[in-house]
DNA sequence: AAACGGCAAAATG
DNA sequence: CATTTTGCCGTTT
């Protein structure tokens, strides 16, 4: 698991890589927008460079509002069956519109499941590129979130949704 | 086995 | 309406 620092204009995120992909986007712990990069461990990912390249273009996408061209291999390995139906589905989210809680239960073939749901979305190892800040409470308001609240209101303002 | 959530719908006042 | 209760379900302890 290799971590670098990826600078953006809202602060470093951390991203860790295993050998199948991006396996953890981290939001800017700190607010500190001194961008370091992180090296460990020598092991070698050959392809490093390239994902973290296409993490970096992606990432500025969405943080400006537009839809990721490419996006990196992504490693979700390490969630629980359910946890991977409910990150794909929330995959399945196109910028600018956001669904229910219910909806992504539904989507990811547990209608009942709601409120499990929503600890999965907790659990997204993944920000951003995998949107789990586009899924809002049952009214259309903002539901919560594990991060910073503030981080889903950001997020959801660049890609133009308005909040009740 | 019990408690705990990024929830939601029903019941209450 | 604003609040409180009551189901539901996958994790975690």
């Amino acid at each position: 698991m290799q971590r670098t620092g990826i600078e953006t204009s809202d602060g470093v995120f951390t991203a860790s890589f295993t050998e199948r992909g991006l396996a953890r986007l981290e939001f800017p712990s700190n607010g500190q927008t001194s961008g370091r990069e992180i090296q460990r461990s020598t092991s070698v990912l050959p392809k490093l460079p390239v994902w973290q390249q296409l993490t970096a273009t992606a990432l500025r996408q969405i943080l400006s509002g537009k839809s990721p061209t490419k996006l990196p291999p992504l490693d979700l390995s390490a969630g629980t069956g359910f946890q991977r139906r409910i990150w794909s589905a929330l995959q399945r989210i196109p910028l600018g519109e956001t669904k229910s809680y219910s909806e992504v239960a539904a989507a990811a073939g547990r209608p009942q499941a709601v409120r499990a749901a929503g600890s999965a979305c907790g659990a997204n190892p993944i920000a951003v590129l995998v949107p789990c800040h586009r899924v809002l409470s049952e009214g259309g308001g903002l539901g919560g979130f594990s991060s910073d609240l503030r981080w889903k209101r950001i997020l959801l303002s660049r890609e133009g949704v308005a909040v009740t």
